[in-house]
DNA sequence: AGCGACGCTGAAGACCCGCTGAAGATCTTG
DNA sequence: CAAGATCTTCAGCGGGTCTTCAGCGTCGCT
């Protein structure tokens, strides 16, 4: 299942990702309103938590120019008192849950996975496309049943591949990604990388699983790998 | 068995913990509301024994979120005097028993033993995998029949990797788990840790239980390890 | 066919990460 | 209080991994 986690402040962002990983979401995190938003329209999510508190663009604007713009996942807002109002005005600008600060983690996580069944999504720990199965939770890969190890940063990428498979992901996205979300380097490294995982899981193996489209990026193949 | 006490009282709360765990308890410690509700959830208890007076957030607070969110364990409140308007709310909030302060440890521990077998059944006792057997309950272990002696942290890190075996887990998450959560010491202890695990349950024994994910953390193997 | 842009890949060195032995601190036990 | 076990810190080692770079191949366009 894939989360967007839009907060401030920074420690509980991070501290909600790495438990939030750890049950086998996928995260990405945000740190204010505009790259929330932008983000937000960039990759697929089954659910959006947004703090109310940002800067430079709000929560209730943040929710309400997505919707407006038909966006369609789950939205649930972090409001910083259980006051009556914020929470009324949080459902109005169309999210569908909301939490009072401080909250439960474990109250978090139930909302968010009840969230998600509402809206339809469904939580993949185990990618499978063809004869190439990828387990988000043991970080694990098989091609045509054959274990096949993998480094760090290549399942890295192959889990954002495959959490977007046969959708085309450009070398941007994975640079944000997998490398930290400010890195301006080379996106050859990308490539390279690609190049490595390519060894590993498609020579040797009749159709390739990993496909590049030119100009673009790369995209995962759905079919029988 | 596990328990989680959440009392902000701390001596208290550590002579329970020594007696408890002499008693052959697993038992956690939390000294307030906020971490209570968190360590519940991130660890999987048996019964949970909440103080109702806490700073930050209130035992029937604690209660009732813990609910929400689908929280399944025994919960056994304790309540400051022996008024019955205490008792009742603390039922009203999902709690499955209640004590009134000052209680007896004899009657504690009765109490606490009567709840678990009435909740219990589900957690595993026994997590084995292939020849290697950890015996949560008796807090011991043994690999191809021979019993291993662990100290408590080892036991403690394997612990940990047994109740989500065949995933990774991250050093963080051990830290916070084994460790107290606020613990901002080097991560290296879960290195040295795992070392001297390897050297009781893995050398001179064929194939690898506790593996490690670089950059990642560690999973144990699920299979004949 | 020719050209330019884009992507691929092998090599090499830097870098990072995890492992481990040792020593001191701390806790437990008799 | 002393002895022993356990835990933590530290530093060095070893090796796998990442990045950079340059050269080459390939694709698409004119």
């Amino acid at each position: 299942m894939r989360v967007l986690i839009v907060e401030d402040e920074r420690r509980l962002a991070a501290a909600l990702q790495r438990g939030l990983e750890a049950e086998g979401f996928a995260v990405d995190v945000a740190h204010d309103g505009i790259t929330g938003l932008r983000q937000a329209g960039r990759s697929p999510y089954d659910v959006v938590v947004l703090d109310i508190m940002l800067p430079g663009l709000n929560g209730y604007r943040v929710c309400s120019m997505l919707r407006a713009g038909g966006y369609q996942a789950g939205i649930l807002m972090l409001t910083a008192k259980d006051g009556e109002w914020d929470e009324a005005e949080a459902l109005d600008t169309g999210a569908d849950d909301f939490l009072s600060k401080p909250f439960s983690y474990v109250v978090l996580v139930a909302r968010l996975r009840a969230l998600a069944r509402r809206v339809g999504g469904r939580q993949p720990r185990l990618v499978c496309l063809g004869d190439l199965a990828v387990d988000l939770g043991a970080r694990t890969c098989t091609r045509a049943g054959r274990p096949v190890r993998l480094t760090a940063r290549e399942f890295a990428v192959l889990e954002h591949l495959a959490l977007r498979a046969g959708d085309v992901v450009s070398k941007r996205d994975i640079l944000d990604a997998v490398w930290d979300e400010h890195y301006d380097g080379d996106a050859n490294v990308v490539e390279v990388h690609v190049s490595a995982l390519r060894r590993k899981i498609d020579t040797a193996y009749g159709r390739a699983a990993v496909q590049t489209v030119r100009g673009v990026g790369y995209r995962l193949a759905v079919d029988g790998g």
